[in-house]
RNA sequence: GGCGACGUAGCCAAGUGGCAAGGCAGAGGUCUGCAAAACCUCCAUCCCCAGUUCGAUUCUGGGCGUCGCCUCCA
């Protein structure tokens, strides 16, 4: 088992080796609280928890941290016109923010910091950077000195000529040295007090800028320097330069040594989602229009590879629903099977095939759609061999091994239906009883009826079975 | 303008210098009281043009198209 996945850094496709053996330090940028998260936004957040539930896989202890920005412009905006405290407003989005994560099956991570609750940490950060000369206070704002750091843009590949070609002038309103100089701390502005986002610091009171968090943050918890940083491509630029540029001035030390990633989502139309666009899903949107979580689980992780654009469709949830339901089906099938006194000894070793193909599949920079791929070919396989019992103890053994280690990270086919409630299990029974008298009439009817409350009948071999399915 | 991705069947999508995974949708069939599920069969000269090569969807160059980043952004 060789982990490799594609660091931002290099460009290339690496051998993952942490620091320390065994054990992973990742730091991945999580939610700015001032609204639902979108499911762009839910797509990085699965993406990191397919690299953590693979990271796991390949036998690593996983120290995680994702930060919830709680202090940014637009919360300050959305609380003032609520005429309330940052504080407060946030806390909702907090709460729907793991209400999602826990919908989706997200693994929780290790730690989750909120920027307000480490400002002293950022206040340290920001003085050394003050000493060094990194940083300078311009009419109450600090500004990281671009100037003093000269591999600026080594992560996002942009040298600063085509930055300050593209920078925006004229909209600035303090006085930097350089355009592209980013803000560490501001200074209070009039009504900052009653939002409850401002702090005293040596440097006059005010708020921390955005990228700061993140450096201080992942420095408390994980080290100068740990192995892992993950986000969304639009944060390459400029958030994590900056926070490169923060931390390895800071700490003299390298900072991260594998960057990854994920692209974005993109609207129905082809188009970013983004607040601007006027486009922007929430998971509760979909819920509403119909879909199923874990089909959204699904789409967001397994349709199409982390580093691909994927385009939310309608259509798209529908087939990844479909998908989603065959696996489960599969898995309940196997799981609910005896076996057979025959063994089919070419399925037997295909199955240990499929699973050696799909664990490399992932070890090669994530790759689920290809390890998905795999699976459905022995799914298929598997049910005909099961239709013609030619599923032995060997053969249902390596299947439920195989089920484990995709459903380690897909996170579908478990959560066991609920048991035969006493009164489908007694409509079932009234349908039997009219089916032997051929009354079939009522049999359809008993059905059609379990049907309109969401459960779906199906005769086979072995028995009437049941199970759970969307309306409509 | 600068930098960078992508273009594979009706839709989504993986992939490789050597007869193009998988899923959804569709068509036909097996099984079934009818369904459902499952299985079987069918459904692609990989955007265009050159070049390299015995051989290119895969490499190189050019073109067309779509999209992203260039300091709100996952």
């Amino acid at each position: 088992m060789t982990l490799r996945l594609h660091n931002t850094l290099t460009g290339t496709k690496d051998v993952f080796e942490p620091l320390e053996p065994g054990h992973v330090g990742m730091y991945t940028c999580g939610p700015t609280v001032w609204n639902f998260a979108h499911v762009g936004n839910l797509r990085a957040f699965l993406f990191y928890d397919l690299l953590r539930r693979q990271l796991s896989a390949n036998g690593y202890r996983i120290t995680h941290v994702m930060n919830l920005t709680d202090i940014d412009d637009r919360i300050l905006d959305q609380a003032m016109h609520a005429g309330t405290t940052i504080s407060e407003y946030v806390k909702p989005f907090v709460t729907a923010f793991f209400e999602d994560m826990r919908a989706l099956r997200a693994q929780p991570a290790e730690h989750y910091p909120k920027a307000t609750e480490h400002i002293p940490e950022m206040l340290a950060m920001i003085s050394t950077l003050l000493e060094r000369g990194n940083a300078y206070v311009a009419d109450g704002d600090v500004y990281y000195r671009i100037a003093s750091f000269p591999r600026y843009g080594a992560l996002s590949h942009l040298d600063r000529a085509g930055l300050k070609a593209g920078a925006r002038v004229s909209t600035d309103k303090y006085e930097k040295e350089d355009v592209s100089d980013f803000a560490l701390w501001k200074k209070a502005q009039l009504g900052d007090e009653e939002l409850g986002a401002a702090w005293d610091a040596p440097f006059g009171r005010g708020r921390p800028g955005w990228h700061i968090e993140c450096s201080a943050m992942s420095k408390h918890y994980l080290g100068d320097t740990f192995d892992i940083h993950c986000g969304g491509v639009d944060l390459m630029f400029p958030h994590h330069e900056n926070e490169i540029a923060q931390s390895e001035a800071a700490n003299g030390k390298p900072f991260v040594r594998v960057w990854l990633h994920s692209e974005h989502l993109a609207e129905p139309s082809g188009e970013k989602m983004s607040k601007s666009a006027g486009g922007f899903i929430t998971l509760r949107d979909l819920i509403a229009a119909g879909h199923d979580p874990l089909a959204v689980r699904f789409f967001l992780i397994a349709n199409a590879h982390y580093r691909s654009r994927i385009r939310l469709s309608t259509e798209a949830l529908h087939a990844a629903a479909e998908q989603v339901r065959r696996l489960r089906e599969f898995a309940d099938r196997v799981r609910r099977s005896q076996p057979a006194a025959n063994e089919d000894d070419a399925l037997v070793s295909h199955i240990v095939e499929i699973r050696a193909a799909y664990s490399e599949a992932l070890d090669d920079d994530l790759n689920l759609p290809q390890g998905i791929g795999l699976v459905f070919e022995l799914v298929r396989e598997a049910n005909a061999a099961l239709d013609n019992n030619r599923v032995g103890t060997e053969g249902r053994r390596g299947l439920l091994n195989l089920i484990d280690e995709v459903d380690a990270h897909l996170d579908v086919m478990g959560g066991e239906e609920p048991g035969l409630a006493d009164e489908v299990e007694r409509l079932i029974a009234e349908r039997e009883a009219a089916r032997q008298a051929k009354d079939f009439a009522r049999a359809d009817l008993i059905r059609e009826g379990l049907k309109q409350r969401g459960i779906a009948l199906e005769d086979s071999r072995d028995g009437v079975r049941w199970r759970r399915v969307s309306h409509g």
